[in-house]
RNA sequence: GCGCGGUUAGCUCAGUUGGUAGAGCAUUCCCUUGACGUGGGAAGGGUCAGAGGUUCGAAUCCUCUAUCGCGCACCA
């Protein structure tokens, strides 16, 4: 027997080993594995022949690897050892995120501690140039991350956001929308980050809570001579110096006479109109009841704006955060906060402030650069929610229909076919969907894909545009050159195609398949993965995400992305805590597989940890379960010492009975009584937990395996096993022989996609026999 | 404001068709040289947040309350 089992079980030494076996077997790609061996998968196909895929969330190159990210590999892991011993022909195919927002800022942060240098310092090649540096540096550390967590993905498919097939499906797709009329350019008010100079969507915002005051008070005289007759709250009144209207609700008794009529006001020093409108949108019980409405710098405000007809051109905050020139001398280059105190004093100077009260404000901030939002009216580049237009491909080809509708009707709480997990997530997106708002797509950055679209002027001096995969060829009759869009897509344009931009798309589909329904040609990956059987992911990016991928596979090629949806919660610290640098709680996980072994490091992400909920993470909970992996190597080398006809030490074995050397035969079945209820008690359990299995109830199956291999197999069969052997009967010795060998081929199978590191290694200890000449336990075969 | 989730042993959590409360860690005591001290045995510890209801029977189903957390909306 092996001297490796005198010592206890050593993670570091094994996993390198077994890391190494895995990568020559190749069987990581699906193309690699055994197919015709006349073996047959758990739906009687022919083993490795029904594809079964993941396509890995893309982590983002904004760094390392976290614990979260670890229970995310775990997870799919488990999931796609367990279906690839099912004789699934199994694909993981794993990839990065350019993260475009995230890691341009990130890396301008770096570029300015270190060098005082703004992004137009560098230019954009420069900037670029660093960016794509780091990229690469941290996509190289993904990845080795990736692989020393044991996780079976196919690198030979390895796929990123930002690279030149992904940049295809990218303008492929947009060049699609634009003549669906379902992507659009338009001047509407947007969320502008002034710290990141950039517009961001409705998602990538945070509200932050903040403590300020709420002020009453009423413009200047009107032309009259007398004040502005009715009183306005605000809580920015340096955005004042830029209303056109104030709005009360039409059938508010104070105000009702005031509506249609007109006022000019003097406001700080400028000349304001002022129109009273009716409108729902003001609530009577707050403030005063009526709302100053600033078209320019509130959303609100502008679709009130809209609906009444009024001039959605008086801009009195700019790109930087500063007052205009249209604000007026009295503040014009000033900063929000010395605006907000210059007109303050004014009012209370004029006498027109009549109340200042402390209020709790959500100040609205970009969530990747923490900067605050300024609504700003800008021409952007939108994807519409609610544009009609007649659906391409798939079953429903043909028909009419809308984004919104589309996302809708994929999930099964809708009638859909798409599965999420915990099934409560499913209410969240409907009710997210049905909120939904025009997504705006263009971002001011330049880290990221290049918007497709060209411009020229052409001889009459007319802007013309061009939309298209590729760049427009220009003219020699002197007309103006075309000229790239500057601005870069939202990351989750590109994240959006992932699952089929990954498996080939657009090159691999056919859009006069199926009589010009559409459909992947023959032989691609498209054809044999998609859809996906199932998309794990953190519950947290449901919205950004999820959503979109069904967005962009319902709309592009008419099918869902994936079958089934598992969310994930947060991974905490030991004290419940969020993971943050700042804090000093972050789990790394390679500090992790140093200390305690991958395997332990994934059990304890595992168990205790229910679909959707947020679960904590400790030491002492990694320990246990590094516990766990040496209880069963030690069951293992009790085991095999056993069978083997060896002493399980080099000492002389005084007057303990060595039990004879046996070959396992799996057809054995002359087993005693007491053993033959043995084997009907495993076999029970593995019926369970299959099933288990197949319901995502990884925590429950885990921690059944860990209290039978710990409560039964250890403590009591071998214990008992010890007496039988002493007791010398040969025919219960070997009963119970063939019964430990048994358990054990079965323990180990079904432990794999758990801990698959101590389980290869201890499967590749078993001696050879005749009865046993199956290679790496990664494809041996679930037990039935 | 609307919605969702949690509240079970000191701590972290299981408890899936309602049938006399479970695990890990922690605590206390004991044991142990032949699989394993990264071990073994044992013990203590819970009116399952509260109230009401349905039921022969409720941690489990219903209603309300309290409390913590999350999402969405509002935020003039």
């Amino acid at each position: 027997m092996n001297e490796k089992f005198l010592k206890p079980y050593n993670s570091a030494e094994a996993e390198e080993r077994i890391s190494k076996l895995w990568d020559e077997s190749g069987f990581f790609n699906p193309d690699n594995l055994p197919t015709n061996t006349g073996a047959l998968d758990s739906d009687g196909q022919p083993r490795f022949s029904k594809p079964f895929s993941i396509i890995l969330p893309p982590p983002n190159v904004t760094g390392t690897l976290h614990a979260g990210h670890a229970m995310m590999l775990a997870v799919q892991d488990i999931i796609i050892r367990f279906e690839r011993m099912r004789g699934k022909k199994t694909l993981w195919l794993p990839g990065t995120d350019h993260a475009a927002i995230a890691t341009q800022s990130k890396v301008e942060g770096i570029i300015y501690k270190e060098e005082g240098k703004r992004r137009h310092d560098l230019g954009r090649e420069e900037l670029l140039k660093r960016v794509e540096q780091f990229a690469q540096n941290s996509h190289d550390t993904i990845v080795s991350q990736v692989k020393a967590m044991g996780s079976s993905v196919d690198w030979s498919r390895e796929a990123f956001t930002l690279d030149e097939i992904r940049n295809k499906a990218v303008r492929t797709a947009f060049k699609q929308m634009y003549d669906d009329g379902i992507i659009y350019r338009g001047y509407r008010i947007v969320n502008w980050d002034v710290k990141g100079q950039t517009t961001i969507s409705d998602d990538e915002i945070v509200y932050v809570e903040q403590k300020s005051k709420l002020y009453t008070f009423r413009y200047g005289k009107t032309e009259t001579g007398e004040p502005f007759p009715i009183p306005i709250a605000s809580g920015r009144p340096e955005t004042k110096v830029g209303d056109v209207a104030v709005a009360v609700h039409p059938d508010d008794a104070r105000y009702k006479q005031y509506i249609g009529k007109e006022y000019k006001v003097n406001f700080a020093g400028t000349q304001l109109t002022i129109k009273v409108v009716g409108d729902e949108a003001a609530q009577p019980e707050f403030g005063t009841g009526a709302v100053g409405v600033t078209p320019c710098h509130s959303m609100t405000d502008w679709d009130i704006a809209e609906r009444h007809g009024l001039r959605k051109d008086l801009i009195v905050i700019n790109e930087v955060g500063k007052m205009t020139e249209a604000a007026g001398p009295m503040v014009a280059g000033k900063k929000i906060a010395e605006a907000r105190t210059t007109i303050v004093e004014w009012l209370k100077s004029e006498g027109l402030l009549e109340k200042e009260e402390d209020i709790v404000q959500n100040v609205t901030t970009a969530e990747r650069t923490g900067g605050v939002i300024e609504p700003l009216p800008k021409l952007q580049w939108f994807v519409s929610a609610t544009k009609r237009f007649t659906q391409k491909f798939g079953p429903n080809a043909g028909k009419e229909t809308s984004l919104k509708e589309l996302m809708l009707g994929a999930v099964r709480a809708n009638g859909g076919e798409i599965e999420i997990i915990p099934d409560r997530f499913e209410k969240t997106y409907l009710h997210w969907i049905e909120n939904l708002r025009d997504w705006c797509i263009s971002r001011q950055i330049w880290y990221g894909h290049r918007i497709p679209v060209w411009y020229r002027t052409d001889a009459s001096g007319k802007e013309e545009v061009f939309v298209g995969v590729e760049a427009p060829q220009n003219s020699a009759d002197g007309v103006g050159a075309w000229k790239q869009d500057e601005d870069t897509l939202d990351t989750w344009f590109s994240s959006g195609l992932w699952t089929f931009s990954t498996l080939g798309w657009p090159d691999a589909w056919d859009p006069q398949a199926n009589g010009g329904k559409g459909g992947a040609r023959p032989g691609t990956d498209l054809a044999l993965y998609h859809p996906t059987d199932i998309l794990e992911t953190g519950r947290d990016i449901i919205f950004f995400w999820v959503a979109r991928m069904i967005l962009m596979s319902t709309y592009l090629i008419g099918e869902i992305p994936f079958k089934t949806v598992y969310l994930h919660g947060l991974v905490l610290d030991g004290a419940g805590k969020k993971m943050s640098k700042s804090l000093g709680n972050v789990i790394d996980p390679l500090a992790m597989k140093e200390k305690y072994g991958a395997d332990a490091f994934r059990l304890s992400l595992i168990i205790g940890t229910g679909p959707g909920n947020d679960s904590r993470i400790s030491d002492d909970k990694i320990k246990g379960y590094r516990n766990f992996a040496n209880k069963l190597w030690n069951i293992a080398r009790f085991i095999l010492s056993n069978t083997t006809g060896e002493s399980e030490t080099n000492k002389p074995s005084a007057g303990i009975l060595i039990p004879p050397a046996i070959d396992y035969d799996p057809a054995f079945s002359a087993f005693s009584d007491a053993d033959s209820k043995l084997i009907e008690e495993l076999d029970a359990l593995i019926v369970e937990i299959t099933k288990e299995m197949e319901e995502y109830k990884f925590y429950i199956v885990a921690e059944k395996l860990y209290h039978y291999a710990w409560d039964k197999l250890a403590a009591d069969i071998l214990e008992d096993s010890k007496k039988i052997f002493a007791a010398g009967d040969a025919a219960a010795i070997r009963s119970r022989q063939q019964f430990l060998l048994r358990a054990l081929d079965r323990l180990l199978r079904v432990l794999h996609p758990f801990i698959p590191f101590v389980t290869e290694e201890i499967w590749s200890h078993i001696p050879k026999s005749k009865n046993r000449t199956v290679g790496l336990l990664m494809i041996s075969e679930w037990p039935e």
